[in-house]
DNA sequence: ATCTTGAGCGCAATCGTTCGTGCTAAGTGA
DNA sequence: TCACTTAGCACGAACGATTGCGCTCAAGAT
């Protein structure tokens, strides 16, 4: 079924290089105007269709690029994810995915199995902070870029939220409505996104001298079931907080989700704020009150700045740290008042 | 950086191909065991990592399928993904995505390029009900999966899910609560799914002897915001609906936030129902009544049945229907006494 | 008439693997 | 001792494309 380039060769009474060069139309060599049209006819009457693979093997380019995605049924990655195929696929690369499940094993066996499969670059939405299998590659001078999380200290390939503000802006926003029990449903420590959103947390408590009390500080985990325990917890408190801020909108929901079986009234009773305005998920009701990231634009970041990387531009010297902006909806409102 | 056989070879001082034997461990030929150990040492102190593209190109396999989804950002289909990549990956198969957002063209041309990256097979999750590219794959042989949708008449390749049954089982729920005027948000009547729920509602109607009624036939997206705009135009009519099937959950929970706004209280004043119970999205309040689906398990599934085509079992003779079961939650209830 | 030039194409190496075939030496049986 | 097997490896042709180089021949220059 598939033709080659000999075979279109053969049919045409021509070398196969001519045909290439037709095919590829080659802007140094020039093949003759009507020669040109006879391989061009029949390259379609028979279909052609070039071999990706041999052309790879001998330019050393796939046009392929390898994303290492924690797992693709989270709906914030699959939208980054969205946001990478669509930069990439208008540029003639394709993208295979590996999902890691943020397990390090699985994560150095994707690393190695797409460059196997020569990808010329990654995308690593996966990096712990301290991650010795990311660092070797930055190291090797591997095409890479770090997606939503990054290693520290932050490189300058990486693309991720402007974490520390947004949440700094999330706290001072409740502790505006008169909120002091601030509590933090946490991501893991491990990450980037976990640790600096915590970090923001705190230091906004401390800019606002709210004493930091550490059993409003739970959770470790960014999705939904983290946060409903986490929540379940909270409420375990002798006083529980008011006020919630949730790493990300799938701890919120569960958070949500907890308080309203506890029997509580949101936002009378307790205010809850999200993290990253996932449509899919902050639309509970009542809607969530969040901070929005243009999630599908750091996918299309991620992308672009390695597509740079490959055309062999400089190395961005500075992270694109893309900005959050407080979407207050529902789920917030004033403290309610102190009961006497 | 990367090793070559061909340099191992040199290093060993023997013939790349006995290096290769090595590597491959084959059966058939035999190296002596010190030797072997003195190659097996020589690849893992330079780090050999063989050349996928190479190899493929020699054996015409290139161990790599092709993905064609609608919208990885949906959930629906990212989870389904994930059941695809997760038997994939365990068998040493990798996924390449493309995402169509049911464009023909897209589609088309999201084929050509996976077939000239040389895919073993494809996963194709776009099918149409009359869709001559799919046709013309099939007609040629070419190793293909049809997933959730599939082309009229069903093939034997298709894993979908029960699509009639479902819907019927979900209409006649609500009858058996005491429903007479029940609406159904469609989808789209070129896709399978979205034909055969509307088939299976209409049938279900007319087993009960309640009339059908065009005005409450409405809709004809898959996503939210389709669901949101049916349940508007419901909410128009002089007898609105006292419950509605939606074709998937997505337009559910669209059509609750709609029925939300315009001050109806659910399940008092209005039942919905949603398809395929996804978690991220079902869990809105009241949690909705769906019909569940087993996803990830389809996606797993469809892979399974891929790499039995590609192992040249004898294909398939029969579709992969899967079973949907009824959950029900707190979106549904009995019908509101008729006003008088 | 000879030289230059360039258009138009062919040649062959190469990318990294795989695998059928063939060669050499040591071991076996009679 | 002599054919004969077999273990252990080398050889080289693929796979399908790309690409620098070189060849040929007609047209123009001198």
């Amino acid at each position: 079924m598939a033709v080659t380039l000999k075979e279109l060769g053969r049919l045409a009474g021509v070398h196969p290089s001519t045909v290439a060069r037709v095919i590829n139309d080659d802007p140094h060599q020039r093949v003759s105007e009507e020669l040109r049209q006879r391989i061009l006819a029949l390259a379609d009457e028979h279909g052609y269709q070039p071999n990706r693979l041999a052309r790879s093997l001998r330019t050393k380019r796939s046009n392929v690029i390898g994303a290492l995605i924690p797992d693709i049924s989270n709906p914030f990655f699959a939208l980054m994810f969205r946001g990478i195929e669509d930069a990439l696929a208008e540029r003639d690369y394709s993208v295979i995915l590996a999902n890691t499940d943020d397990d390090s094993a699985r994560g150095e066996r994707g690393i190695t199995m797409l460059r196997e499969r020569q990808v010329d670059g990654l995308i690593l939405a996966t990096a712990r902070r301290h991650d010795r299998a990311v660092q070797q590659l930055i190291a090797e001078h591997f095409p890479v870029v770090l997606l939503n999380r990054h290693t520290d200290p932050i490189p300058p390939n990486a693309v991720v939220p402007a974490d520390y503000t947004g949440s700094m802006t999330a706290v001072e926003y409740l502790i505006g409505l008169g909120h002091q029990r601030i509590a933090h449903i946490a991501g893991s420590d491990e990450m980037s996104t976990g640790h600096t959103r915590r970090q923001g947390y705190r230091d906004a408590l401390e800019r606002h001298r709210i004493p930091f009390d550490p059993d409003l500080l739970v959770g470790g985990s960014f999705r939904d079931q983290g946060g409903y325990e986490a929540m379940q917890q909270l409420l375990t408190l002798s006083i529980p907080p008011t006020a919630v801020f949730a790493v990300n909108d799938l701890a919120a929901a569960g958070a949500m989700r907890a308080a309203n079986e506890a029997g509580m009234v949101i936002p009378h009773d307790l205010s809850v704020i999200g993290f990253n305005d996932l449509s899919t998920v902050a639309q509970t009701t009542p809607r969530l009150t969040t901070l929005h990231l243009p999630v599908h634009a750091m996918g299309v970041k991620a992308a672009e700045r390695l597509l740079a990387q490959l055309l062999g531009e400089r190395g961005f010297v500075e992270p694109a740290i893309l900005p959050v902006t407080l979407y207050v909806r529902d789920s917030t409102g004033p403290a309610p008042a102190p009961r006497e």
